[in-house]
DNA sequence: TATATCTATGAAAACGATTTCAATTCGGAG
DNA sequence: CTCCGAATTGAAATCGTTTTCATAGATATA
């Protein structure tokens, strides 16, 4: 069913349908014989034509480092919430923590010409940076605070900040750190510069922190902890750049004899779902990811929406929540 | 820059560019001006234009239950990674659990028009049946076995068999049983099936079977066994439809003073991470649930590709794996 | 050599909407 | 009664491709 189809069915001409469907001068008979016709052939307009003739879509690109993460999938759904509930449909694509895949799979949108993208990146490099900045479209990047980008990111650093406030205040002098690579400035840099702040804080030297990389997988922090126990026998405090990297450094510790939070406090970020019912429970910081997600969703549809020459770029850092429990 | 610009510059015509790009007959001279020509402006076909005269699409729709859960972040990730790998495009929709919304969903899909849908349903209604069997689109459903519909699933059945079997064989004689609505076939009906088929095994009586009703959740599951507990004191295992029911019954458990597993022995299904993690470690079977969103993907994109009148109806059971930890 | 079958090619007609554009009608002001 | 602006209307152009269709040349068959 044609919208030409449509119109001879209603004795009118196609110019009248479509001002029908997008509110152009009509008259009110028209408009009913019109409506009896949609009504009774449910007809749908084809969007393949409409894109072609407007040049516009309500699609968007939403490019994730994985799908099988609690914090992506979080904030992944949290974006589709807002956004379906605005009308958008909502195209995904997997970096598999891959920076130049980042950039590809947005290329892949563009050439999709999709409205608009969220990014949830894994680094902020310069190249970054600048793709985003000169892409033709409206961007928002999740995770990582981008300068020149719209981002919504998450207080990385005041987070880790308290959580080494809260273990020093227990008591512990030798604490260590397992953490992500450098390339990650929210999760790689800023959580460690939280840490090391905090260490300051109580006349500890920064420059001394025991550091082990891990990458976001459960056993690598297991692997990263084991490291640091053959280094530093005596540490007292293990903080962790995430919560599965803490779990995974509770098991090595464990294996190793060590009794938990006796000998050694543990501290993730995050606040996975799991972190209430492992043993002990793993004292974290609540992100609110799902948050970010629908932050950045309406962050977006607004630059969609508005119709002013230059775009502010917009900047929001989500609060975190402490969440105490018996890990230290 | 269009199709026929790009001809223009290249001294053709638009066909010819459209033959080169198609892969219709074309003289070898003509095909290097027109390469040189695409390589030099970096030419891209619109897709808008090329979905309306072909009516064809590259585009998958998917529709999920939630996106932030473990099992279904999975089956999507594994759908998304062979689709994608395959050259098409995947969109996302949530039903939110809600068996309306999920045919809502794939309506919208198909006025999107969108090539072929999986649909990862939690309930197989003969509406379900009737619609996803009527589309006139290829469509895969991933979770639930629907009769008339290509389909891949879990042996539910034969897990929760095999589980029951375990706990009875370890001398437990008063099991419970925390479950969820009987709509949803799979979990809700055919592991229960399986549970009441162990207990027949070792002589006990399936109609006597203490049942409680919970979501997916793990506050649901605790409720559960509260309710169980107090209804039934003296019971020595507790057999959870699913791992988040389980933990959530091990939290009710521990509460009310039970020891694990001494007392009360606990088994899940769906073998989520955190079963290695808690404690005690969490016996359950492992479902392949990336492996059923690929299998799903891989069924779709051949009922794209296959250009046969009548499509055959295709089932694929997964098998599982006990994983045999602690808690019983 | 004549005829039939290919290949190579561009002009032009779709695909299904939106958006000029020009024509018509209708009030109301002069 | 005439004239002007606004509201209605449909014909036709347009968006950027793909796909006939027709033609011309080339090659193969008889």
């Amino acid at each position: 069913m044609t919208m030409k189809e449509l119109a001879k069915l209603a004795g009118v001409s196609p110019s009248a349908v479509s001002r029908y469907l997008n509110g152009g001068s009509l008259s009110e008979e028209k408009r009913a014989v019109i409506r009896d016709a949609i009504q009774k052939t449910g007809y749908e307009p084809d969007i393949a034509a409409q894109t072609l003739r407007t040049r516009t879509t309500d699609l968007i690109g939403i490019v994730v480092p994985r799908l099988d993460s609690e914090a992506v999938s979080r904030m992944a759904a949290g974006a589709l919430d807002v956004l379906s509930r605005e009308g958008y449909v909502c195209q995904f694509a997997v970096s598999d923590m891959d920076p130049e895949q980042e950039l590809n799979q947005l290329r892949l949108f563009q050439t999709r010409s999709v409205a608009g993208v969220i990014l949830m990146a894994t680094v902020c490099t310069p190249e970054h940076e600048r793709f985003l900045h000169d892409l033709p479209i409206p961007a928002v990047v999740v995770g990582q605070k981008f300068r020149s980008v719209c981002s919504v990111y998450h207080d990385d650093y005041g987070a880790a900040l308290e959580l080494t406030r809260l273990v020093l205040r227990r008591g512990r002098t030798r604490p260590v750190y397992i953490g992500v690579t450098e390339r990650d400035a929210a999760v790689g840099v800023s959580r460690r510069r939280g840490v090391e702040a905090g260490l300051r804080e109580f006349g500890l030297d920064a420059e001394a922190l025991p550091i082990a990389l891990s990458d976001f997988t459960l056993e690598s922090g297991r692997a990263a902890m084991q490291r640091l126990l053959a280094e530093h026998p005596d540490l007292d405090a293990v903080i962790c750049a995430t919560d599965h990297i803490a779990f995974g450094a509770m098991d090595a510790l464990r294996a190793a004899g060590r009794r938990l939070p006796e000998d050694v406090s543990v501290v993730g970020v995050g606040d996975s779902w799991a972190c209430d019912h492992i043993v002990p429970h793993l004292t974290s910081t609540h992100f609110y990811f799902r948050t970010s997600g629908q932050e950045a969703a309406r962050m977006l549809v607004e630059l969609l929406r508005s119709d002013a020459p230059v775009r502010p770029i917009r900047q929001t850092m989500l609060n975190y929540t402490i969440q105490y429990r018996d890990s230290i």
